[in-house]
DNA sequence: CATATTTTGGAATTTTTATTCCATAGTCGG
DNA sequence: CCGACTATGGAATAAAAATTCCAAAATATG
């Protein structure tokens, strides 16, 4: 029953893949683990990786060999002999990226990856979970979904309608193509999600203002809670998106918007 | 003589350059085989170390200590752990999120602002500013950019065009409305920015073939080295996307993009 | 429901690896 | 050239890790 073990990674992986199926219990917990910690292997002990699965090591052992490695030694050796980590440390690494002269193209991109980190946190900090679940509630009651979004909020409105589409969340994308109005597709029973930064878009206030009127919940999604948007919204959502020069990065608009779609998407799922 | 350790990889490096010169020979050896091979540490026994250096076992153990440490494993345990965890499990987070109650829409939320930080970090230590620099001496030096990315990747192309429009370079987003083929508006001297992410988009790799065929360069932004678009680029850019579940949430993709656009823009303008 | 088969957990064992210690070699100051 | 001190290599020991093995539990089979 000698099988040869895995020369590469890629071998690894489709073994892994092949097997996993037909795998009791314990061990589908190893390679289910496994898979999503693959890079850990070159760097722990059976003990760790064992505890990571939540089984026993004999049962890591035991993987190991399935897999057709001799042992959990022989697995780890393809592992370290490939191992290239990336820079170690992220804050080391950032002030490298800014050292190398101001305008440079690292140099920016290191200042819109920390724009986009404190994005982040200021969002997990300062969001509102009510307001967040009521949109939940709004959108979920809802049939079509209308998102409008221009300009710099444009990435973020096709990528709404993006996940809705792909969680089969019926929801149209109102995107002004060839100057094509569709306020007529706004139907009762529907709903619509709004996004707009400063300067604020007309034609997206002017659509959230026609939701509004027709009795629709409007999720407004926006920089402010004194933005024009707020007023025409039943619920609003601000994000904190920090600036870097003229140009936002849209981490926060965008995670706020997928968990928003997913949250969606599940509850009518 | 209790030293503290090093507590970063940073310290460890200063601490490195301090002592090194004070050094008789077989230590000298260590650590200029240490300062060359530092990312070899969390993969190595203290024997093959030894070997690589060409000293004694117990020579590599006494320089351990010199540097602060109580020994070899002190010391290599700060590497192992400072090797990011990679890529957390989310797969079974999304599992355990969908059982613990259906996940609320915050504790999403909070899922896809930690993807997103994690993204930015990865970012961050795995950019390869060469290519990096590349990219943007290629497109600062053509005419219009042509810039195609579909499905997930829609947003970051149109926010790349939104920017490149800000900042007056000629720039044409291949959205493919009205599948209207815009494939004759490559012209000699053009060069196109092409993003895409497994499942690639047929469409993405069909431009950038054309591109390709016409000698414009190619700018691809993909997910790995492997991508087929790799192939059709003159420079490839990879970001290292975490996803959630099964939607990313663009934030390094969009960082390093804008980055490119700014930097690109500011050449030119 | 009894029996055969598979899977499992953990204790016992083996192997590998880290660490200490000390006799010896080397170096420096006088 | 002699002693005092430092550095070195390797053998001995301790610690940690991997691996095996088997009784017990779980599961499938007739």
């Amino acid at each position: 029953m000698t099988v040869t073990p895995p020369a590469t990674i890629e071998d690894f992986r489709n073994r892994l893949a092949d097997v996993t199926d037909a795998l009791p219990k314990r061990l589908r917990q190893c390679a289910d683990y496994i898979a999503a910690n693959t890079d850990r292997i070159a760097v722990s002990t059976v003990a760790e990786l064992a505890a990571g699965a939540d089984v026993p090591p004999s049962a890591l052992m035991r993987f190991c060999q399935i897999l057709g490695f001799s042992g959990f030694s022989e697995m780890q050796k393809l592992f370290r002999d490939a191992y290239a980590p990336g820079w170690p440390d992220y804050s080391t690494r950032l002030s490298n990226l800014k050292e190398n002269g101001a305008g440079s193209p690292a140099a920016l991109l290191a200042e819109f990856v920390e724009a986009g980190r404190l994005s982040l946190e200021q969002l997990a900090k300062s969001v509102d979970e009510a307001a967040l679940s009521q949109a939940v509630a709004q959108l979920t009651d809802a049939g079509t979904l209308h998102v409008v979004g221009l300009r710099r909020a444009y990435p973020v409105a096709s990528y709404l309608t993006y996940v809705f589409e792909k969680m089969q969340v019926p929801a149209m994308l109102h995107d002004g193509t060839g100057k094509l109005d569709h306020r007529h597709a706004l139907r009762a029973g529907d709903a619509c999600i709004a996004i707009t930064f400063a300067p604020y878009s007309d034609e997206t206030l002017a659509l959230a203002q026609d939701a509004q009127t027709r009795g629709l919940p409007v999720i407004g999604i926006t920089d402010r809670l004194t933005s024009p948007l707020a007023r025409l919204s039943s619920t609003v959502l601000t994000v904190p998106e920090v600036d870097f020069g003229a140009f936002r990065s849209l981490s926060a608009t965008l995670a706020l918007s997928i968990a928003l779609a997913v949250a969606v998407g599940s509850a009518r799922g």
